[in-house]
DNA sequence: CTGTTAGCGCCTTCAT
DNA sequence: ATGAAGGCGCTAACAG
């Protein structure tokens, strides 16, 4: 019953042989327009499908992609994933998709199975929880194709596509400036991820570009998440001196920031401006709705599939230079910020 | 560089035979102890990895489960993907990912170039687009172990996950009842779609097991989206004798709901009552918090999985009985509806 | 307990 | 324009 059919069985069928056969399917030039036909015929008939394993054993090629994410769960990968997919597939590639779940150990798994598998190449955004880099060193080493996304080390000589965060921070902070916002606050993430860490470095930076002096009680520890986002405003508010705008680090936190305000009936945007970072899909949904820095998800995608297909191409490049590819994040500017009268006609 | 090594190698290192390489890597019963320690010893010293590739061409197994979902940046699809992989991983299967992009001609080269990497099994949500099912009867035709999840086809003979859409809806329009509301409108979604069709008789059936006749008036057609939403209490607050709550479709609906009942200064929940379906992401961080009906994603993955690889273990069941399991939905209360004090706490 | 042999399905020289 | 033959790496049946 199942697939069964063979190129033997076509040849069979038409008095040829298996070689012939698999010239006419994969259009060899130097086989006849009838036999191609033929051969055609003979294979939809018979129900043959190529079988790609043995194809692969064959040619050293799976045309298969791996991807390692942290959780399918999270919205920014998914999106992330969509744009592989979507140009995996254009290129002839099928995506082989794995959970680290932020684990270390898992997404040494995942690799040791893409490379049972014979992936052509392997795409990663690395997990929360990983300290040790041995298992992306043995990748390398091995030659096989990498490119990282979002959760990059630069440290390992492996290609890369991120967003360029401090830039984010930067026009996200800027932008409260230019809303008359004069003492802007940052609520900031782990530092140990380097997205967070560049994320303060560009709220800092604005506020140098523009000589304001960086106040050290402006700047809240956070933990990504709704919690430190009222905790935040808490701490702010017991200053003798309180800010008037906060650039959060993430959606969660500025969604925390924002509950804490109305809590205390505050004016949102008239006395209080607020940003986030991510652009998660609750933002434009919220009232008021979130001022943002989206983070071109499905570009990042798309961009970390096509530096994969460079490399898998051209693997002499692969060792010459590692490559980086720094997107620019894109500032939405929503009701949470939008002071002057012209932003507001925007949305 | 790249691989290489083979069982060959070690055989070779070791003066015996890849045979007995092979057995003790996959701990044969009867190969000495001593043996499978020295084969692990040359193997890690070698870099040696199984060639998945031939191992699948030699044992007809590939372990690979192809999943085709509309789309990865589908919140609700991500976390069902989630779900899967989770699963597959620990029976040793990897995900093969593909988008249908809502499309049944994209659908349908999914399908094909599972078969072609001549998949152990099939996961499938059927897209919106697709209206002729042929390439799922082929499927079905060819022996290959398929599940259908959410987005599903009884006619086909396919085993399927879903949840219980009827149910769901029965359960959000009692709930209203219960909290005191007396006239329940519904605004509904595209009625071909199964899971809205299946909504509407969940509301209709909850009003006639309440002894509460159905009126028409109280029913508005929508499409999936917050303009329907707003669009809807328009419709309801143009009537003579207008309703004091709504049970919309999904989340983005009911969204738009609450957002036209605060523009009109309606208080929620104490003059008017909302529930949605989903339980998007967003419904616990906007005001009112928003309830909703869950859709136990993760354990739709979870059983979807489950219920396939019975199918791959035991192949003579495949054609004997069309197995369905229906999941039980879970009502989420908050206060969009908490009307009543006890309730109100729990939130 | 281990070695020998053969073949999964395809593709690719080499030969005709 | 087509055939013949061998091998990708692994495993399983059959010997010993």
């Amino acid at each position: 019953m199942q697939y069964k059919t063979t190129i033997a069985d076509i040849a069979r069928e038409l008095n040829t042989t298996p070689a012939t056969v698999s010239r006419a399917l994969s259009n060899h030039p130097g086989i006849s327009d009838q036999r191609k036909r033929s051969v055609q015929l003979a294979a939809s008939k018979l129900n043959y499908k190529r079988n790609k394993v043995a194809s692969s054993l064959r040619s050293g090629k799976t045309h298969l992609i791996g991807v390692i994410i942290p959780s399918a769960e999270i919205n920014f990968f998914g999106s992330v994933v969509h744009g592989i997919e979507s140009i995996a597939n254009i290129h002839g590639y099928n995506v082989l998709l794995y959970q680290s779940n932020e684990n270390r150990d898992y997404e040494e798994k995942g690799l040791e199975s893409f490379l049972a598998a014979r992936v052509d190449g392997i795409l990663v955004s690395i997990a929360k929880g990983t300290i040790d880099y041995s298992h992306f060193r043995d990748i390398k080493k091995r030659g096989i194709p990498i490119v990282l996304f979002d959760r990059t080390n630069d440290d390992l000589g492996i290609d890369s596509v991120v967003i360029d965060d401090y830039k984010g921070a930067f026009l996200a902070t800027e932008h409260l400036l230019s809303q008359g916002y004069t003492r802007i606050a940052h609520i900031s993430g782990p530092q140990h991820l380097k997205n967070f860490y560049d994320r303060l470095k560009g709220y800092m930076g604005a506020l140098q570009a523009n000589r304001i002096e960086i106040d050290p009680s402006l700047i809240y520890n956070g933990n990504i998440s709704i919690e430190s986002g009222k905790q935040g405003v808490c701490h702010f508010f017991n200053l003798p001196n309180p800010p008037d705008a906060i650039f959060a680090t993430e959606d969660f936190t500025a969604l925390g920031v924002l509950s804490e305000l109305k809590e205390r009936n505050i004016k949102i945007p008239d006395e209080f401006g607020v940003v986030g970072f991510a652009n998660e899909l609750f933002g434009e949904h919220i009232t008021p709705t979130l001022s943002t820095v989206d983070q071109q998800t499905i570009q990042m995608g798309r961009s970390a599939l096509d530096l994969l297909v460079e490399l898998i191409g051209n693997k002499e490049i692969y060792t010459q230079r590692q490559q980086k590819i720094v997107l620019d994040p894109l500032l939405i500017c929503r009701n949470s910020s939008a002071r002057t009268r012209e932003i507001n006609k925007l949305n």
